[in-house]
DNA sequence: CTACTTGCAAATAATTTGCATGCGA
DNA sequence: TCGCATGCAAATTATTTGCAAGTAG
């Protein structure tokens, strides 16, 4: 997802290319691990460079972001929300119990044909899942008892 | 999860058996379909035959129940979270992103395999996961667009 | 020019905490 | 009796909203 496709995405659907969003874009685009945001995490890093830009505008355009497809919304069960670049390609996380680490994995354990099963057993209609592992990094493990 | 067996359980870790901490596990073994609960929803249950509870003494004991594993606490991205009993066997969810309805899967993606392969690639001791699936359900799907 | 955006402040919603009183073992 | 539990009230945290002023196109 690099910045100028973002903006032209910005264009085709009537939102306008303020230095806010760019800012927020920059947030995600140079958080190079891709590790997922909280909206405070972001306001902290523009506020560096863009002191004056408020939590509110952050939250507003995270939706915005979101519709677009820009960013991915992500629950860690911590009580808060987090965010990270929508790569395109479909992934979960693993997630420290201790330290709330989080790292990518690529693999994904649901398939088409469970989904279809599903759906005609359950007459629901899937359109997304999530899947999480939860448990402790190399280093908590050792501190961990 | 049987009614005895938790007052059992409550007794062994030395917690008080008090009318509130009955009312609380009431509402959730009187809630035959395991519909995930709300905070709120339990102590709304309770206050019918129990008026003076509070909701902070929902919210302290839901902690105490997970502690000891009589419940499960779930999230279904609603901006709060959810609590069923722990049915001791491992199952997922349906959840329907217009109506927020849940209903149990026993279908679970994930195989010990996996979880050994990971664990050595990624040095991470795997603890639990989650998975869930999110759509649309029977009836919301008609009135969907 | 003007509709979309922002910052500010205040509102909400979920959850947590301090503290004095209460009650189970 | 004694320490864990509770209710109340207030604090905290995450998020949302109303509104007047600002700005991109």
């Amino acid at each position: 997802m690099k910045e100028d496709y973002v903006i032209e995405l910005f264009r085709k659907n009537g939102y306008k290319i303020t230095p806010q969003r760019q800012e927020i874009l920059k947030a995600f685009t140079g958080n190079h691990d891709n590790h997922p945001l909280s909206a405070e995490e972001v306001h902290q890093k523009i506020i560096e460079s863009y002191p004056n830009i408020g939590i509110d505008t952050i939250y507003r355009n995270l939706i915005v972001f979101l519709n677009l497809g820009i960013i991915n919304k992500l629950n860690f069960r911590e009580g808060k929300s987090r965010y990270e670049l929508n790569s395109g390609k479909h992934h979960h996380h693993l997630v420290c119990l201790k330290c709330g680490i989080t790292e990518e994995i690529d693999y994904c354990p649901f398939k088409t044909l469970d989904w279809e099963k599903i759906e005609e057993e359950k007459k629901f209609e899937i359109k997304k899942h999530s899947f999480e592992l939860f448990g402790y990094c190399e280093l908590c493990r050792e501190k961990k008892h």
